[in-house]
DNA sequence: TACTAAGTTCGAGTTACTCGAAGTCAACCC
DNA sequence: GGGTTGACTTCGAGTAACTCGAACTTAGTA
């Protein structure tokens, strides 16, 4: 239910450093503090967490990721446009996967031509 | 066959800048000076281009290509290192390649909610 | 001859971390 | 109570890989 930095770096394989960064930059919406002033994380801020990440994976930016979030708290009426904000989001992470295996793909021909090269006794660069 | 700055820029859909950048890492063998010091690309050096933004995509350092360069000229007898050193970095873009599809998920799944909540009167977060 | 479009170097700026220093604080041990 | 540990805090600096702009040169065209 309450979580702390280091806890929440745990759950996501992420650097406390980045935990705290990411708070800094109030890119994680309701993240309060206790007595002694430490950063405390309860579900809704891990599930925002969740989506920010996969959000800067994906290749987004920190500011965009602000932007949607101004959205968010500007409340129900934003929706449509936040909508379309992941909607452009969605289909640059399909760009991004597609030119991955693109280039997946060159280092698996040059990876089997090494192997060619080792196993067999003369052949091409 | 001799290529300028542009021209490759234009090829590989990347900035003039970043190929000057990365000729001045010496990231690119083969790249040679004209009379009037501009450097000249030939269909080797495109070559290796290609491989190393292959390797960038996926995430290699520029770094790790310096050492993959530094064993390249240490000659054939490097060739073993060389390919383990290919096997590694395949094994990372496979697993970027995963990391990648899973936080599309992610982000599909939120697009279908906000979908659902501009499509249909009434639902949930 | 002037303009344009490319090239050059060099140094500064940007993004998103990443690190380390210096200090606070609760919990445990003896 | 004193000492150590471990996690927390802020803050400022460092890093990687571009990215940009300034100031200048040079070749080609009008």
């Amino acid at each position: 239910m309450a979580y702390s930095v280091k806890e929440v770096a745990e759950k996501f394989q992420i650097s406390p450093h980045t935990v705290r960064y990411y708070t800094d930059l109030d890119l994680i919406p309701g993240v309060e503090r206790d007595l002694n002033n430490r950063r405390v994380f309860g579900d809704a801020a891990l599930g925002w967490l969740k989506t920010i990440i996969a959000f800067r994976t994906a290749g987004m930016s920190v500011e965009s990721i602000q932007n949607y979030l101004a959205l968010y708290e500007k409340g129900d009426a934003t929706i449509p446009e936040r909508y379309e904000l992941l909607v452009v989001q969605q289909q640059a992470v399909a760009e991004k996967l597609e030119e991955l295996r693109k280039q997946m793909n060159v280092i698996n021909e040059k990876v089997a031509t090494y192997y060619d090269r080792i196993h067999r006794s003369s052949s091409r660069s």
